[in-house]
DNA sequence: GACATCCTGTGATTCCCATCACATGTATTT
DNA sequence: AAATACATGTGATGGGAATCACAGGATGTC
């Protein structure tokens, strides 16, 4: 396992500035773990404090309010990493894994890893980044949810999950996650999306295609999520 | 202004573990100024990506949305520091910050600021704390505005503003904010805060006295904050 | 290829709470 | 002390969307 995962764990975004030889370290002193998809990985409120580095698949970032109601917050794949939190302020777990297809991770211990931080400058700077990134994508979301309606959210969640189709030069959303999942992220029903997507649909300004929905008026799109309120926009 | 202000510098978090000499390098190459009441400190948008230090007085951390709601995300007193983010990322201000009496700050040069994280491991894991700190409550906000109603966001947030008074150990919040700034933060009507604190001052869970709010029964309240939405909890 | 499970579309109904609208209160200012 | 500017209490109303309820589709599995 050992060559090859090495190999791999360059591409860990933590690790990007560490030399080879404190890389093996790093392996030698934590443990390797598969998970199988749908598994649990970390359950909030535990007490562990490791970091786990996802090497192969990808995982979901995931809370249950008490009525059950679920809240996504986030994924991370392949070359990521999460529990850092915990690791970094001794706190407990703030969110649920769960691993969304096989996969393996490097299991590293709080010491190792904020060993890692206060010897490799770049590396401490990578995470602090990185923590950065996650508080603005949590205040848009904080605003999101403050000031917008729930169909305007979902809105914004199909233009976060477009992007860019290289041969047609298109906005398109591939694969289209479950109306439940966006739902999910968009705090909102599931009913609420489908007919969000179907009056889009309807008012063609977005086609789908299977697993796959076309974006065909973006713009209008983007116009129509900060539109304020009293605006008629009549999409029959 | 020397002399003294390098002794509050010292109580300044981010460089609790700075030696005096890092410290007078560091305000040497800083500048201070004042602040008054009210006065914006910083826009959201805007290029900066200096680090501010509050070193006398607080500020506040507030967003605008299009249609002019107003939403909360802090404050920050003598003691602590903002701005970081775009310190550490390069990316723009995330939000607004006016100073809500008036406030002495050293503003940091970004350079200066990467240089104390990249030279002192205790203060890039200071930095590490506070962020940490930040996604905690930004996820717990997210979870709340997700989940609960307005109402019970409101239990919430005088729970949040609630202290123990040293004299009566009792739970009391003073000063308590104006209904404005209590809507701010759980982000929804002033009215509807109004409606909350009478329906509990009827109950005889909470009292109002001046400009003290005493809470009677904080058991009660947390209840009530995760009640199903079914509970009918005969309030009258 | 049949069954179970999950996803999707759409109505009907209910209810939360933002908004509008005033009537007082309380502070600040001059 | 008058005046102006905010802060607070409460009713009435309307609209948004959660919830309940099914009827197909899709998919996967044995």
């Amino acid at each position: 396992m050992n060559g090859d995962s090495n190999n791999s764990l360059l591409r860990v975004r933590l690790l990007e500035n560490l030399d080879s030889e404190a890389i093996a370290s790093l392996e030698k002193r934590s443990r390797w773990r598969r998970y199988a998809r749908d598994e649990q990985i970390l359950d909030r409120d535990s007490g562990s404090r490791d970091v786990f580095l996802v090497v192969e698949g990808s995982v979901e970032v995931v809370n249950y309010s008490i009525s059950g109601r679920e809240v996504a917050f986030g994924h991370v794949s392949a070359g990521g990493y999460f529990g850092e939190l915990s690791a970094i302020d001794g706190g407990k777990r703030s969110a649920n894994i769960v691993a969304i297809e096989s996969s393996l991770v490097l299991i590293v211990p709080p010491e190792v890893f904020t060993e890692i931080l206060t010897h490799n400058p770049p590396a401490a700077m990578q995470v602090l980044r990185r923590l950065a990134h996650i508080i603005r994508t949590a205040d848009d979301r904080i605003m999101d949810l403050s000031t917008l309606k729930a169909v305007q959210r979902v809105y914004i969640e199909l233009m976060r999950l477009s992007e860019e189709d290289e041969k047609s030069g298109h906005c398109i959303i591939r694969p289209l996650p479950t109306q439940r999942d966006m739902a999910r992220r968009a705090s909102t029903s599931r009913e609420t999306v489908a007919r969000v997507l179907g009056q889009l649909a309807r008012a063609e300004i977005v086609e789908r295609k299977g697993r796959t929905l076309h974006i065909h008026d973006m713009e209008r799109l983007t116009e129509m999520t900060d539109a304020q309120d009293g605006d008629e926009e009549s999409l029959r």
